[in-house]
DNA sequence: CTTCAATTGTAGCCAAAGCTACATGTTAGT
DNA sequence: ACTAACATGTAGCTTTGGCTACAATTGAAG
């Protein structure tokens, strides 16, 4: 079947989308999936700093519940980046870079968060959740939240 | 720092979770992130073969936006996972386990489109980012949300 | 019935993200 | 000042999910 690349494939009952948006559209969940244990690493990181001062290889490898040789590739992967410096035996640090990357993430998250508790999803089920969706929300996801949530508590206030 | 494994790590202003809390949310992302692709195929398959009447690999590289081999080794997957079957030449085939997940999936999947339109998401941005989202929606939340949406659309209703 | 282009398959490469096992540093407590 | 326990680092393996290049199969058109 179908010889020719692409002419009007018949677009019948449910009506998939075209080759093209779809093809851009899984394309942008891939390339999320491939920063989100970046964005996972650097928000932890920057947790961790400002509530324990610093931020050990182990205690991270212990908080993402991976081998610490696991969160140390991942760390050299950081620094590779741009995003984190490390002195030996000293702790992780985050780059100007990482940190601009840490203040975004973590907005993001606690947005995504909101939104699903107000939706009425069970704290421990949103807490879960959330740390998988936040790394799919794109800009404008994120400001229908955000307007969401106005909305909602201004209803509540009321 | 921290020479002991776990005992009561000072909880400061930001309160980080438990440790244990912690690692069991981000594995639960992991898994989501592994089974996220298997569950992408799947649904693709069916729609390939509801619309079109059946699915060929090239069809299913052009649409996801990989190379042909690409999608070839991870129907093999599929394959090996017992979700799929294929005739060489003569394209995919879903067996039962495959059907049953591809039909959660697409429930999961257009659920969470519609709530993100009720919030107020830009078409293509829903479209877009609920490819990323679903598979991090657990039972809890598509609960939620579905209720969510009879309220929201009482509300339309009147 | 041949041919040639499209589809399908195979081989072999890469990087990421996980693991276990082992080696080396550090440092708190005696 | 030692030493044992913990933290950190290194080596080497696996699987997944990408890729390109090439080989084989099909089948529509001539």
């Amino acid at each position: 079947m179908s010889r020719k690349a692409s002419p009007v494939r018949k677009q019948s009952l449910h009506a998939l989308p075209t080759e093209q948006a779809q093809a851009r559209r899984f394309g942008k969940a891939r390339s999320a999936r491939s920063t989100a244990i970046l964005e996972d690493y650097v928000e932890l990181i920057a947790d961790l700093i400002e509530s324990t001062g610093e931020a050990r290889a182990t205690d991270i490898a212990r908080r993402l519940g991976v081998s610490h040789p696991t969160a140390i590739n991942t760390i050299a992967r950081l620094k590779r980046e741009g995003l984190a410096t490390a002195r030996p035996y000293r702790g992780i640090f985050l780059t100007e870079k990482g940190d601009v990357l840490a203040r975004r993430v973590r907005a993001r998250h606690r947005l995504v968060l909101e939104v699903l508790l107000a939706l009425g999803v069970p704290h421990e089920a949103a807490e879960a959740d959330a740390e998988g969706i936040e790394h799919h929300v794109s800009e404008a996801t994120l400001k229908a939240f955000s307007e969401f949530l106005r909305g909602s508590r201004v209803k509540k206030a009321s």
